[in-house]
DNA sequence: TTAATTTATGAAACCGCTTACATTTTGACG
DNA sequence: CGTCAAAATGTAAGCGGTTTCATAAATTAA
């Protein structure tokens, strides 16, 4: 027997195939001799449903994606490969199966939902929100995930990047710094504008003005943060501490610092942001702001299995609180 | 119109619903106007082909799936990430799409091959045995990635573990040292088993004898590390390198390093392996021995491909070329 | 024991596309 | 202009399940 089909097994059993079928996919609808004898007849012939011709029927295929929207690395990105990990363990479990792909191929991805192959997508990074209104318009379930578009109605989890900056700062304030310099990035157009906006609204806060020469832009990128930093640590009035607007940056200024002679954390504290696996790495290690993004993946997930399953009232933004991880590097 | 369908496009085109099939997936069987006349009642009426029928009528579906055998992080892991790209960038090159699952989920996986869904799974990390039969035996292609198995027939993928392994001992041995110890990993059986043979046959090949006290073995976790490299540093004839079995490792030997005082690489020099992102992030940055990971995903696909295309003589393994890539810490 | 009701099973249409085979069109050529 | 091979199109039978609706069997009530 080449592919033994449901008429394979209706055969053998002496059922129908309207009965396998129900024994397979709503046993509970069949009495127990009869499932017994569908079972016997789909182990001898080494049956399985064929899910295409399941989905073909249904109308559903159980499968969602995961697009980042970025450009180079994507899955290299830890924070992306952490929401990953946490959307597969859902998916799985909530049997859906997952798809990945990441920008380049997001027209493939738009083929895929049209082609009625998706059921949903979670979107990572600077999602366009022509791409979103695209999927919407083929009634394929959105959801965002780090990272906000006006005017859409969608889901979207982000992380809570003011309440980390303000942890962030408000320890070293603590500590005593009153010269706190921010490494902002550039590349990220939500995550990097929100930390740095809620970097100067803390310090503001706090009666700390920061002026131009408290503050650089730079990629994420090791050596040009270190760079950067090594500019903020040339100036007169040295910031004592500094926050990188993430863990690479951060690593950056650690290196400026080092190459400069200063020690870590009496001459200068530096503060990362993600806590990814480098802090740790580090040494001293670095202090950083948590992001759990796994468990961002997670809700995500969530919301997306919200909305296949027609329920309303889906919060439209959830926020996962952020934890600052002292380290000895501040 | 709902969900159009062909028999729509059809009617409203005025050709047989064969023709508007071909009309998409082999237009060059159909005349310039016919086409053109079928391409507009599709823009017309919003339409595009249902890929889960199609697949139904062609017994195929166009999805490959990468599972990672392995516990805890899976994409978290650089490696299996860096991989995951390069199968991501071919595979939708080659108009397939991916799945992705890690290995608590493999049951899943073979339930999904088993139902048909998937045509072809890369299989990274410590792939049992047994999954891979069984996955043949549902007549999916399979492809390893980073790992053998002894009397399966089926292509692999591995970087040149034992150049690898040579090229960071040559150099070592070139700048003088003679007492270099290796902080072997643990976890990844096969890998880690190849690194560390590859170590001691090149270590005798030179002459040099490795004693217990050469060697530690310890997890891939940076202070389980630092701290199996201050042992190894507080002997009496401490080592004057170390080589360490991943990066993580030799991140931690750097740590121990620190905290006791020695200076980088003036006292003691250190190499790591895989060349991941952290290298360059670390001061003085990480020699490491590079392997292009993503390079190995690209293969993978490009073996899958032939052994879905039913090509002859596809090559058992493949081995892909690793370097050395020198930087302040030897 | 029989009627009424509930539960289990079966017959057959349908999901939306592909493709083998039959038929019609087209165009080259004598 | 008729003939014939080649190219284009159409007809209809699958692909392998699910599900509605009708029917048969089992259970409960009377």
């Amino acid at each position: 027997m080449e592919n033994p089909t449901i008429y394979d097994v209706s055969r053998l059993s002496g059922v129908s195939t309207a009965t396998v079928s129900r024994a397979f996919s709503n046993p509970e609808q069949v009495r127990e001799g009869t499932r017994r004898k569908v079972y016997e007849a789909a182990e001898v012939l080494r049956y399985s449903p064929n899910a295409i011709a399941r989905a073909m029927a249904r109308q559903r295929t159980d499968k969602i994606a995961y697009l980042i929207c970025k450009k180079d690395a994507t899955l290299l990105d830890e924070f992306y490969a952490a929401i990953c990990e946490g959307i597969m363990g859902k998916a799985y479990r909530s049997d859906y199966q997952l798809l990945i792909s990441n920008a380049e191929d997001w027209r493939v991805t738009v083929g895929t939902a049209q082609s009625k192959q998706i059921e949903g997508v979670i979107l990572g990074g600077n999602a366009p929100a022509e791409l979103v209104t695209e999927l919407q318009s083929q009634k394929v379930a959105v959801v965002l995930v780090n990272h906000r578009l006006a005017g859409l109605e969608l889901p979207c989890v982000i992380s809570d990047e003011r309440e980390g900056v303000r942890q962030a700062v408000t320890y070293l304030l603590s500590r005593g710094h009153r010269r706190i310099a921010m490494l902002a990035g550039r590349l990220q157009p939500y995550v990097a504008g929100a930390r740095y906006n809620a970097f100067l609204e803390v310090m503001a806060e706090h009666g700390l003005r920061v002026d131009a020469s408290g503050v650089k832009m730079c990629n994420p990128d090791v050596e040009q943060a270190a760079q950067a930093a090594a500019e903020l640590l040339a100036l007169p009035d040295r910031p004592t501490a500094i926050l990188g607007a993430n863990d690479v940056i951060a690593a950056g200024a650690i290196k400026a610092a080092r190459r400069m002679g200063l020690r870590l954390p009496e001459d200068l504290a530096v503060v990362g942001f993600d806590d990814s696996s480098i802090c740790t790495m580090l040494e001293p290690a670095l202090t950083s702001v948590h992001i759990d993004c796994r468990r961002m993946g997670e809700l995500c997930m969530e919301r997306l299995k919200a909305l296949l399953d027609g329920e309303e009232d889906i919060p439209r933004v959830t926020v996962v609180p952020t934890e600052l991880k002292v380290r000895g590097s501040a």
